[in-house]
DNA sequence: ACTAATAATAGTAACCATTATCGTTATTAG
DNA sequence: CTAATAACGATAATGGTTACTATTATTAGT
């Protein structure tokens, strides 16, 4: 088995932030807000929690077309949105299709375990 | 309008490796390539070219879990598979959901343009 | 509680894919 | 042929992320 987790003030003030979020935030902006409360947290312990804590599964880690990744305190399957323009990243509320990922492996040799479904386009802000 | 396209033989070169591979190089492994017929050839102009050509619609940037984009010359619809072991990227011959993008439009206030699909997991040659 | 073992941290250097810079070369229109 | 400029090669710079290391905090066992 893999090592044992150990608590930290640090991660639990991390998801804890995440949890009030609902724009899903980059690592640096995680980052800048945990400061105010902890202001010597360093930025690596940031990326290692928010690493632990994607792999964990206890939160998802957002890959979209800007270079940086976003992270989402929220589990339950749902499909998000990345704006071309200020690349905001947005949830859909939509009902998740399960089949996707049933069909994908009937149509292929692969183990299929996730399917990622990113939007793309302009958002409500960005529509002028 | 934007600048005009001159011809260059780096470009033309680029793009016909690329329709000659049906595995999604990324820029490193197009440089290397292509460098063996042209030894001078700069990385830096295989990512300029990869990304002129991504903009003009020539090619797709396919932006996986792992750290580097991948490029695919057949631009028709269709969806990619990440391998979690190998990071290998590969075709998923399926008949795409065109409605995807519909109901998305319905379900929110943007206006989406676009819609990317990336299942992972296993590939063939990974699951033992 | 005390202590030993070790996970986690802060601070910072290193990493690495990608992009910017810049002097030179190649393409193209007239 | 020539002038204008897109593209190039070489390499420095950038920026997000990870690695490293000495120190601190947590945890299980006595």
């Amino acid at each position: 088995m893999g090592t044992p987790i150990k608590y930290s003030s640090q991660r639990e003030a991390i998801l804890r932030f995440l949890k009030t979020r609902k724009d899903h935030p980059t690592a640096d902006v995680v980052f800048q807000h945990i400061r105010e409360d902890i202001p010597n947290i360093s930025l690596a312990t940031v990326y290692r929690n928010l690493n632990q804590l994607a792999t964990a599964g206890t939160i998802l880690r957002l890959t979209t077309n800007g270079k940086t990744d976003h992270f989402d305190a929220c589990v339950e399957p749902h499909y998000h949105f990345c704006c071309k323009n200020c690349h905001a990243v947005k949830d859909i509320d939509m009902e998740p299709f399960a089949e996707l990922t049933q069909k994908a492996e009937e149509a292929s040799n692969f183990k299929i375990e996730e399917v990622t479904i990113l939007f793309s386009g302009l958002c409500d802000d960005c529509i002028s």
